[in-house]
DNA sequence: AAATTCTGCAACCGCCAGGGC
DNA sequence: TGCCCTGGCGGTTGCAGAATT
């Protein structure tokens, strides 16, 4: 994070500092939105464009939300996901709230990894499972999942999440959504300006 | 308690598309 | 029509703090 330098046109890089913050924001609340190149020269920000709009977008815009992704949000990037892949932008216009870079560090960080593990989570995954079955063993609990009713050890595979998407989790919008077309199909209702105005 | 590894996330980079001249 | 500039997007990097060994 801390990158602290300068880039060849000499604006300053690395991590934004309080004073900046308040420079930009007073500056987009002042003047607005785009422009980026003329708020980096305007506001007295030693900042690319670039720069300014990444951190207005992802940090500073008002409405952001902070902390961790609720289910619905998981679910609703899962199912998006299945449906546009790494467009992060465009599934990010369905989490008012939510940036695509913080879209894109959830998924990665939550699923993409899951194609590989590494070897001390495998170790600790093995562990846990270990755990589970010695439990599982000593409480007799016939609904694990760790095991098959014959208590066959079944191997944990942390899976490609599939599409679907528990409807109690939705926001009421989604609660009618059984597969992909139907957000395709809510997809006009949405760009048509039905719900939410990203403009604004 | 120290060292190592992992996780989360802010920020940068490079590419591309669109608009203006 | 072609060039340049700017904004937007997806991919990647690197650091801090947490968790584990």
């Amino acid at each position: 994070m801390a990158r602290l330098g300068f880039s060849e046109q000499g604006w300053i890089k690395g991590p934004w500092t309080p004073e900046e913050d308040k420079l930009l924001t007073r500056y987009v609340s002042q003047y607005g939105e785009g422009r980026w190149s003329s708020v980096a020269r305007s506001s007295g920000l030693n900042r690319s464009g670039k720069s300014c709009r990444l951190r207005w977008v992802n940090y500073l815009r008002p409405g952001l939300k902070r902390g961790h992704l609720t289910p619905q949000e998981e679910g609703i990037i899962i199912e998006l996901h299945a449906l546009w892949g790494n467009k992060w932008s465009t599934i990010a216009r369905y989490l008012p709230g939510r940036t695509d870079n913080e879209i894109k560090n959830y998924w990665r960080t939550h699923f993409k990894k899951a194609g590989k593990p590494c070897e001390k989570q495998e170790k600790k995954k093995n562990l846990s499972q270990k755990q589970h079955i010695e439990e599982g063993q000593n409480s007799g609990n016939e609904g694990d999942s760790m095991n098959d009713p014959q208590g066959n050890k079944q191997e944990t595979v942390i899976t490609y999440p599939t599409v679907v998407v528990d409807n109690q989790f939705l926001p009421t919008m989604y609660q009618d959504i059984t597969s992909c077309s139907d957000i395709i199909a809510i997809d006009d209702y949405l760009w048509g300006g039905g719900l939410w105005n990203f403009d604004v």
